[in-house]
RNA sequence: GCCCCUAUCGUCUAACCUGGUUCAGGACAUCAGAUUUUCAAUCUGGUAAUUCGGGUUCAAAUCCCGAUGGGGGCACCA
């Protein structure tokens, strides 16, 4: 059976780089009816935090991208990987290095400067060095080879790599060794992550082999890039899933974009839900080179998500954005949801949209004139006229439909935008907005009329 | 500096594996037009790309080599 993994360290917030590697790991599992467990790389102690443990956690629940069984701890496994770096150690494998950072950094810069590839062999390879880290004995001359899924073959000079660290005691392992050991160990068959770990993998395919356990399939993801072109970063502006949530955009919104960085179907389809995603996915049709990612489109590809989106669902995600007293009329605000659907990309605009169906708006008379040329005269003209209509309509016919049958004719008479702008305007208080016929029904009779009243006393 | 990955419109990408069906298709953005009292939505149309140089072939975006560009890695981080 297919199993993969998401192995997040919990030294930062989830990021849309890592959240996108979830989601591929996510998908090409329930795509093979696998499993896909959440590992926690908790093993660096002084920078793995708490709370941002809980974040990704939480990111990834908001994502809707659930694990398989319980999430697995690497600060809970301490006892086995020492066990191995042990037996490691005893059948000469890995040795204690002493040297110091700072020797180390020389020994590197010399390198550079001779045009070497930076390495290191250490002078204390076949024992003696009894303190400082764990290192592996490199002893492979030959080159390393595996087939990317994504990419196909790619190999290594080994010896270019050097004696690399893999513990800084028995009981802090180093990411390549905790990393791979772990993956054999949980039997997981598929290992899908970022393209920066490329290099990584000829070492864990060494540390693996020296440990004579099975490795897993590899597929390294392209890099989600910035606008220039660099690592998705902070500096590139939100980079972390929540903001995204905060700012108002569907999770559904997050994953559908996320699958397309990297990601094509055969056909044209750019709107997906993540059981057609799941359903759709193959590891073949990732993308290799990095993907720069498009605010624009996102915002997009949310609006979409928000108008296949019911209105009562709406109405509770629009809630967190607005004012208490707004809330109080589920059913009011539901109509103007509806109204506002196609108007909004991220659900925390809506909030500075909708104030005037709550609050009689205040403005400027000038904004009642059509256009610079029309006369107030000729807005108290109309506005009044249009008062009478309104009159006219019982309360309980007071509908779009209805509204619009008894302006209408009024309007084409003496022009539509002469009558129409004005009474938008009176009702909305802005130069922009839905129309008067949906506004009016919304706010009902009594409020419409008020609201012409004050336009008009404004004119006096 | 060393190593690795990579290369189609501004952006995400299709066609590349299995060369001809492509004066390179779609989407976002952009520009025009239609509709409309305004904005949004909607509809129609337009601009816009195979990095360069060799090779293989009757034929190359597609295969091979090189150059160049871009990215990543080179920790007692993951």
């Amino acid at each position: 059976m297919i199993r993969t993994r998401f192995a997040p360290s919990p030294t930062g917030v989830l990021h849309i780089g890592g959240a996108r590697t979830a989601l591929f790991n996510y998908l090409f599992a329930k795509k093979e009816k696998g499993e896909f467990l959440l590992r926690i790389e908790d093993t660096d102690k002084e920078r793995s935090k708490p709370e941002f443990e809980k974040d990704i956690i939480e990111s990834l629940k908001w994502l809707s991208l659930d694990w398989d069984g319980e999430i697995i701890y690497q600060s809970k496994r301490l006892a086995l990987y020492e066990e191995e770096l042990k037996k490691l150690l005893d059948e000469g494998k890995i040795f204690w290095c002493p040297h110091r950072k700072e020797e180390l950094e020389i020994e590197k810069q010399g390198q550079i400067i001779r045009k070497e590839s930076p390495r290191h062999f250490c002078d204390f390879r076949e024992g003696g060095g009894e303190k400082g880290i764990l290192r592996f004995k490199n002893d492979t001359k030959e080159k390393i080879t595996f087939q990317d899924l994504i990419r196909g073959e790619i190999s290594f000079e080994a010896e270019l790599l050097g004696d690399f660290s893999i513990a800084k005691s028995f009981k802090e392992p180093l990411f390549l060794f905790a990393n791979s050991l772990d993956d054999s160990l949980l039997g997981i068959t598929h290992v899908i992550r970022g393209e920066d770990h490329i290099s990584n993998t000829p070492k864990q395919l060494m540390i693996l082999k020296a440990l004579g356990l099975r490795k897993p399939e590899y597929a390294h993801l392209p890099l989600i890039l910035g606008k220039d072109k660099s690592k998705l970063s902070k500096r590139h502006g939100a980079a972390a899933v929540y903001e995204y949530k905060e700012q108002g955009y569907l999770f559904q919104t997050m994953v559908n974009f996320m699958a397309l960085l990297g990601w094509h179907p055969e056909n044209e389809q750019e709107i997906f839900s993540k059981e057609e995603l799941i359903e759709k996915f193959s590891i073949k049709r990732v993308q290799k080179a990095g993907a720069v990612f498009d605010l624009e489109k996102l915002n997009w590809l949310n609006k979409e998500h928000i108008k296949k989106t019911d209105n009562k669902t709406l109405v509770d995600l629009f809630s967190p954005f607005l004012k208490q007293e707004w809330r109080k009329n589920p059913e009011y605000l539901g109509k103007i949801v509806e109204l506002e659907k196609p108007r909004i990309a991220v659900l925390k605009d809506i909030a500075d949209k909708i104030d005037f169906f709550f609050e009689e708006p205040e403005f400027d008379k000038n904004i009642l004139k059509w256009k610079e040329t029309q006369s107030f005269e000729e807005v108290k003209e109309n506005l009044s006229e249009i008062r009478e209509l309104l009159k006219e309509i019982p309360e309980n016919e007071f509908i779009q439909s209805k509204i619009e049958k008894i302006l209408l004719p009024f309007a084409d008479k003496k022009g539509r935008g002469e009558v129409l702008w004005p009474l938008r305007a009176a009702l909305s208080g802005r130069r922009q907005s839905p129309g008067p016929f949906e506004i009016a029904e919304i706010l009902g009779k009594e409020k419409t009329l008020k609201r012409i009243e004050n336009a008009l006393s404004l004119m006096k």
